[in-house]
RNA sequence: GCGCUGGUAGCUCAACUGGAUAGAGCGCCAGACUUCGGAUCUGGAUGUUGCAGGUUCAAGUCCUGCCCAGCGCGCCA
């Protein structure tokens, strides 16, 4: 096995779905809850509430704060906008929650016709007449089009996130979508918060496993220009390093050599170090390839080796602070050398949750994997003073991560309760047939003859497939801008499928599943950002033909309407015209299931950034795709419904809507890492 | 053995952290003036939320005990 890095051999990098233990969740908590990272945000949602909250408080004698935070989405299925149970008022008040239901039904419904309060036992039901909820949103939408998707609870704050970290002279494989798009997702989505980001790719390019192939590479004799020349450089990499270990076995002489290499790379033999950067700087230009097919990209590249030489401190202190011990319990004979490893004494130390200790030096000497990551986390606190440190590894670590939080407390590092160990389930294969020793079904890593599946593999043939969805649904696109449509459909496609669903949970893979291009998928939303742009597009030539009519006609009400909009028709500014349409005109049902879809938007983000997990978002997004499909549907059996229609009024107060929905749309997509197309 | 996760419709998953009649997609059945884009929409069938207790106005959610599955537990990362 080549490389070290985070995402080792498949057995270790994928465990089963795991959450953090009980003593990294209070560390969690600890972090979460201090004043520094909590901070109120005014919800769009609390934008339509807050009147009736302070009516109720108003009439209660209560804070309108505490009213408003009672106030919130009603249950599933319940055919409501927003809803306050009385519980806890009710309580608070010492009265009867029906009652109080009741009573503050008929306080809200004088005070505020428009809001469909009803009793409903013990809850008290908002239902928004349409253009209610239109007269509130859509200015603060005009005027901040982002505005859901957009928070200021992370003012100030910094995040590092370390993500991806893959294997130096190996391919990236399936599975390492997993980190490098959580990650990818999260730092959007911290940045959206207003966080700022740091993104940091951990590689894993340090280890005994080069000197293998430094080895391997001298004894075959083997040229840069074989190297540069070869299909793919990694796949020769690979070839090499499996051709060196197999020799290794039959020949101890190659093992000594390995050795050998590792120790000249570890001292700075400039020869070694050469083929060292060579393979690294090989193998870069591959990932860079797929991260860019991604839409990934990173602001630090330090990985295992830029550590290598940084410990010493970090294990200097550990012992003056009396935090090291050495094992005596191995059993060795002089000869093997010293007795045992160096370790921190977890449970002596800490007790609770902790039965192993945590091993910071090998018996000859050398680091281990814990090690590097404290160095790494002064260091990083020493550039980035961080607030919060999100570490996107799968969850068969999270014992690792436990250890090394924990000793970080230990050495009193004020950024001790700030790490988090974001973990995520491992991708699972579908197998159809028993085989290899393994049964049919869900299995990890391997498929199709036992073939670990690499990430490159599954993207294009995901753009294959999706570039002949597009040659039969839309002809008339082709070239470069059907070939761009077929990776960001395809890409899509994959990357959603990653990321709906909590990141906890294993990804069952089927092939099929993945690159299915309807229902809850990445293309069902880009599908339905492409019809709100497709609507768009039209406008002007639609208010341009209407213009030309009314002149025909001039004396109508919409020939007045139009006439007053003149200068925007006649220089297509569809911005000033939408800006001056009348909200109040957006009466359907469908409309404000869209607005209150859009409103529940900056919960989502806020929430995702919380629990750092994207698949919050990725929800709420497929319900304002499923209702913004729905309203564009129904004009497909009704004329009276559709966006552009017989009345230029409606049609400018639509089309504000349409425009908030579509750069929601495309902005909740780009913070998930998926484009927007404008058509597909 | 110790520990950590998880178990919700045939399948894959939600359920805003204790709220109402547990919701979606896929699949299945029946529909929608060839459409501002049908990669869409509307309707239907499918549930003892692994089992048993407990806590309270209220439990898929919290507590306890079982059952089942997966993973981790010393010089790899």
């Amino acid at each position: 096995m080549i490389g070290l890095g985070r995402i080792a051999r498949p057995t270790r990098s994928q465990s089963s779905r795991r959450r953090t233990s009980e003593w990294t969740s209070t560390a969690n908590r600890a972090g979460l809850s201090s004043p520094r990272t909590i901070r109120a945000s005014r919800t769009m949602l609390h934008l339509l509430a807050q009147p009736i909250a302070a009516t109720i408080a108003r009439h209660l004698g209560r804070e309108p704060a505490a009213v408003l935070a009672l106030v919130g989405p009603p249950a599933k299925g319940q055919a409501v906008d927003l809803c306050l149970p009385c519980f806890q008022l009710a309580r608070e008040l010492k009265r009867n929650p029906k009652e109080l239901a009741d009573e503050l039904a008929a306080v809200v419904a004088a005070a505020h016709p428009d809001a469909g309060a009803a009793a409903a036992g013990p809850f008290l039901n908002l239902t928004f007449a349409p253009a209610a909820v239109a007269v509130v949103l859509i200015p603060a939408l005009r005027a901040e089009p982002l505005a859901p998707l957009r928070s200021q609870v992370g003012k100030g704050l910094t995040a590092c996130v370390d993500f991806s970290s893959p294997n130096i002279a190996k391919h990236l494989a399936f599975h390492h979508i997993r980190s490098t798009m959580i990650g990818n997702s999260l730092s959007r989505l911290y940045a959206a918060a207003g966080w700022k980001v740091v993104r940091i790719n951990f590689l894993g390019d340090w280890g005994t496993a080069f000197g293998r192939l430094i080895a391997g590479w001298k004894r075959e004799g083997l040229t840069l220009a074989q190297l540069e020349t070869a299909p793919d450089r990694v796949t020769f990499l690979n070839a090499l390093y499996v051709r060196v270990s197999q020799a290794a076995k039959a020949d101890p002489a190659i093992e000594d050599e390995a050795r050998q290499w590792s120790k000249r790379l570890e001292d700075g033999d400039s020869e070694a170090r050469g083929l060292w950067q060579i393979f690294k700087d090989a193998s870069l230009a591959e990932f860079k390839r797929i991260y860019a097919l991604l839409g990934v990209d990173f602001d630090s590249w330090k990985g295992e080796a830029y550590y290598e030489d940084k410990m010493g401190p970090v294990l200097a202190e550990l012992k003056t602070k009396n935090l090291t011990s050495v094992d005596l319990r191995t059993e060795r004979t002089p000869e093997e050398g010293p007795p045992g490893a160096t370790i921190v004494d977890l449970p002596a130390l800490i007790g609770k949750p902790f039965k192993r200790p945590m091993l910071v030096q090998r018996v000859d000497g050398g680091t281990l994997y814990a090690t590097r990551d404290l160095a790494a986390a002064d260091d990083r606190f020493r550039d980035f003073a961080y607030d919060r440190s999100l570490y996107v590894v799968d969850l068969g670590q999270s014992l690792h991560f436990q250890q090394w939080f924990a000793v970080a407390k230990l050495l009193g590092r004020p950024y001790a309760d700030r790490l988090r160990h974001v973990g995520f389930g491992i991708v699972l294969m579908w197998n159809d047939e028993a085989g290899d020793g393994l049964e049919a079904g869900w299995a990890r890593g391997r498929t199709r003859g036992g073939k670990v599946m690499l990430l490159r593999e599954v993207l294009e043939e995901a753009i294959d497939r999706a570039r002949a969805v597009v040659a039969e649904k839309n002809p008339a696109i082709a070239g470069d801008e059907r070939e761009a449509i077929a990776r960001a459909v395809g890409v899509g496609a994959v990357v959603f499928n990653d990321l709906k669903n909590g990141r906890t949970n294993d990804v069952k893979f089927k092939f099929e599943e993945a690159l299915r291009f309807d229902g809850e998928t990445g293309p069902y939303l880009q599908f339905a950002h492409a019809r709100l742009a497709s609507i768009e597009r039209k406008a002007v030539d639609h208010f341009t033909a209407a213009f030309n009519a009314a002149n025909a006609a001039p004396d109508s009400e919409a020939s007045h309407w139009l006439a007053d909009k003149a200068p925007d028709i006649l220089t297509g500014d569809l911005a000033s015209l939408t800006g001056r349409a009348d909200p109040a005109l957006l009466t359907l049902d469908s409309e404000k299931q869209v607005l209150l879809a859009l409103a529940k938007l900056t919960s989502a983000l806020e929430r995702a950034v919380d629990s750092d997990e994207p698949s919050v978002l990725a929800q709420a997004l497929l319900a304002l795709a499923a209702a913004v499909s729905g309203w564009l549907t129904a004009g497909n059996h009704d004329e009276s419904l559709r966006v552009l229609g017989p009345d230029p009024a409606v049609t400018a107060a639509r089309l504000a809507l349409v425009r908030a929905a579509r750069a929601s749309l495309g902005e909740g997509l780009r913070l998930l890492g998926l484009q927007a197309p404008e058509r597909m």
